[in-house]
DNA sequence: ATGAAAGCGCTAACAC
DNA sequence: GTGTTAGCGCTTTCAT
C-alpha cells in the first residue's frame, strides 16, 4: 500500500504517494501529477482512473515535495504584534478564512513589541519560505523586517513603508472615522474632550492622535495640552491615562480613545470612581471589537473593520506574489473607518435639554444590529 | 551567489542553498549539514569555516528540503473551537511560545464548531505533514479526526479521546475548582445557587455541571431544575440564560457558569435589568480570561491556566513524536483548576452580618496579582 | 496526450 | 572525520 522502495523509519503510517496512485491507476506519476493539478490536456478517461485510485488510496499531496519543487510553499506570513488584544485575533480569524478560501495556508507570529522575539519570526518565516509577508504590527518594527525586505519577499505593511517594488501598503483612513468621532461629540454639545494617545512610537498611534487634533481644529475647539495624554493601547493603560486625567482641575466630558482596550480601561477606571457613563463623562474607541458592544454601557467606537484590512492584505500580498493579477500594479489599498454610535455617548453632564429628557425613552443613538 | 545550475524562474531573489556554503567553505555539502546540525564528530576548523561562509551569505535551512528528506515537518497542529473566544488566543499564545521554544512551528486552525471547516483544517494538516495535532477544542469532534487516528499521528485531546497507541490525553480535573466555586459560595451563606452550562454536546461542558451537581449534592444543598439553564459558552448565550434564569419565581442569589465570556453575558444581562454584583446576587465564571480581572466588578472565577494546558499538550505532543524521549510511554496529563476570588461573589442578598460591614472596608477577598 | 527523467535542497547511509 | 551518493515526493521539461 506504499512506496517499496523505502524504509519508513518513522512510526507513523506512510502516506501514500504519488507513485503508488499511479501504479493503481496503471499511468505515469507524471500523468498523476498533472491530473491532481487539472492539467488540461490530460485524457478524460484516464484523469478518472486517477481519480478513481486517489480516492481509494487516500492520496494527498505532499505539500512540503510540491513546495520545494515548485519554490512556492503557498504560505502566507501574517505578523502581528500580540495576539492577546482581541482586536488581532479577529484580524487572524479573517485572514485565514481568506486566504484558506484561496489556496493559502497562514504562518502567524506575534512580535510581543519584542525585538529577538520578532527577530526569529522573520527567521522561521524565512526558513519556511513563505510567500509572502503581511505585517499588520501598526508599529514601527521595519527595520526589524529588513531581512524580509532584502530577499524581496513580497511585503504588505499597514499604514506605511518604505517606497520598494515588492511592497504594498494598507492605508486606513483613519480621519474620516475619528472626525465622524468628534464630530459627534462636538454636537451633542461637548467642548471639553481629551484624547488617550496609544504608545506614541507606533505611526498609527500618531496618526490617530493627530486626526483627532485637526478634527478639533476644524470645529475651533482648543484642546488643552493635558487633554492628550498617552496610553498604550492596553485596558490597563486606559485605566492609568483615565486617572491621570480624573486629577485635572477638572474633568473632561468627554474621552476618545486610540483603540478600544483603553476605552475598556477608561470605563474600569471610571466606574472605580464611581462617574457614571455616559452621564458624567462620554467615552468613545476604536477598532469596534466585538467586545465593544458588550460593554456597560454598549461602546461608542470608530469601526476599523478587520475584514476590510485582512480582505485588502491578501489581496495584496497576492497582487505581489502572482505577477499576473489584475491588482499586480496596486500599490496602496484603502481602508475606511467610521463611527458607531452607541450607549456611552451622549449629553455633556448638566446640558441635558429638557425637551430631549422628554423624547428620549431608554435608548438613543444608533443601535448595531 | 546562488546555486548555478538551475534557472530561479521566481522574481523573488534566489535563497543561498548548502551548495553555495559548501563551495565558500571549500567542504562538501554533507560538512556542511553536519556543521549546521550541530553533529559532535566535525572537525572544529572545518565548523569554523563553515559557520563562517554562513554567517557571510546568509544561509537559512530550507525547511521543506529538510522536512522532505526527515519525514519530520517539525509543525504542530493545533485545533481550537474558534479564535475569538478570548480564552483560546491565550492559549494559542502559550502553546506557541512553547512549542517554538522547543523547536517547533506551530499551525492553528479553528474549526468554529463546523464539520466542513474541521474537514479542510484536517486535510491541511496532513497534507502539510504535521508532526502532530493537538485537539484542544473541548468539544466532541473526534470522529471529524478520524482520519488523523487512521494515519496514526500523534495526538492530543483535551479530557478523553480513544484508546490508542498514538492518542494522549489532557485530563482537565474541573471538580476541584468547581468544588472550591461551591464551597466558597456555600460558605457565605449561598443556598440558592445557579448554573448556566456550556453546550451540553461538548464533553467538557457536561463534565463542569456535573462536577457543579456533584459539589452541591455534597453539600446537601438541593439544586432545583430550573436552576441549571443550558448556555453556549458566549456572552450573548450568558446574557440569554441570566434572562431566563431572571424570569423564576425567585431570582438564585448566586451563579456559577460554565465558562468566563458566559459570566461576563450574566453580568451585562444583570446590568440591564439594574440587579447589582455582588450585592444581590453573586457572579461566578470558569477559565480566568485575562479580561476576566477587568469585569465590573472584577470576576471571581476558576483558572484554568491555559499554561498548564499549552505546556502538557506541547509535552504530550513531544511524547508521541519523538520515541525515546523520557514521557513517551505518558497517555494521561492532568490539569489543575482553582478558584479566583475577586469581587464578583460575596453574602447573598439581605445576608451581609452587620460585623462584616464593619470590617469590610472596600476590597475583600483575595486580590490577584 | 503521455511517459521518462532531471532535479528542488537537504539528510543519512556508506565508503574512504 | 569527510566526501560521495541515493533518494524524500513532486513538477516540469523533453521526447515520443
Amino acid at each position: 500500500m506504499s512506496a517499496s522502495r523505502t524504509k519508513p523509519q518513522n512510526r507513523r503510517r506512510a502516506a501514500v504517494s504519488i507513485r503508488d496512485v499511479a501504479r493503481r491507476a496503471r499511468v505515469s506519476i507524471a500523468t498523476v501529477s498533472r491530473a491532481v493539478n487539472r492539467v488540461s490536456t490530460v485524457d478524460p478517461e484516464l484523469a478518472k482512473r486517477v481519480w478513481k485510485a486517489v480516492e481509494e488510496t487516500g492520496y494527498v499531496p505532499n505539500t512540503q515535495a510540491r513546495a520545494l519543487v515548485s519554490g512556492r510553499s503557498r504560505i502566507l506570513g501574517l505578523i502581528v504584534s500580540e495576539i492577546t488584544n482581541p482586536f488581532f485575533p479577529e484580524l487572524v480569524q479573517e485572514f485565514e478564512n481568506l486566504a484558506v478560501a484561496q489556496g493559502y495556508e497562514v504562518m502567524i507570529g506575534s512580535t510581543n513589541y519584542d525585538p529577538a522575539r520578532t527577530e526569529s519570526l522573520v527567521r522561521r518565516m524565512l526558513q519556511r519560505n513563505v510567500d509572502g509577508v503581511a505585517v499588520m504590527t501598526f508599529g514601527i518594527e521595519e527595520e526589524l523586517v529588513q531581512k524580509l525586505v532584502e530577499r524581496e519577499f513580497p511585503l504588505v505593511f499597514v499604514d506605511a513603508g518604505p517606497d520598494l517594488p515588492n511592497i504594498r501598503v494598507l492605508k486606513v483612513n483613519y480621519a474620516e472615522g475619528i472626525r465622524e468621532a468628534v464630530q459627534h461629540l462636538a454636537a451633542l454639545g461637548h467642548r471639553s474632550i481629551a484624547f488617550i494617545a496609544g504608545p506614541l512610537n507606533m505611526r498609527s498611534a500618531v496618526a490617530r492622535r493627530d486626526a483627532f487634533l485637526k478634527s478639533m481644529a476644524e470645529l475651533g475647539i482648543e484642546v488643552p495640552a493635558e487633554h492628550v495624554v498617552e496610553g498604550n493601547h492596553t485596558m490597563e493603560g486606559g485605566l492609568e491615562a483615565m486617572e491621570r486625567l480624573a486629577d485635572l482641575a477638572e474633568l473632561p466630558t468627554a474621552v476618545l480613545c486610540s483603540n478600544d482596550m483603553t476605552a475598556i480601561g477608561v470605563l474600569h477606571a471610571l466606574d472605580r470612581t464611581t462617574h457614571s457613563v455616559p452621564k458624567e463623562i462620554s467615552v468613545v474607541g476604536f477598532d469596534d471589537i466585538h467586545l465593544a458592544q458588550f460593554m456597560l454601557p454598549p461602546l461608542t467606537t470608530v469601526r476599523m473593520s478587520c475584514r476590510d484590512l485582512a480582505a485588502a492584505a491578501v489581496e495584496a500580498l497576492r497582487a505581489g506574489i502572482e505577477p499576473d493579477r489584475a491588482a499586480a500594479g496596486q500599490k496602496e489599498w484603502s481602508i475606511p473607518t467610521r463611527l458607531v454610535v452607541r450607549q456611552s455617548s451622549t449629553f455633556p453632564r448638566g446640558t441635558l435639554p429638557a425637551v430631549v429628557k422628554q423624547v428620549m425613552g431608554k435608548g438613543r443613538g444608533v443601535r448595531l444590529d
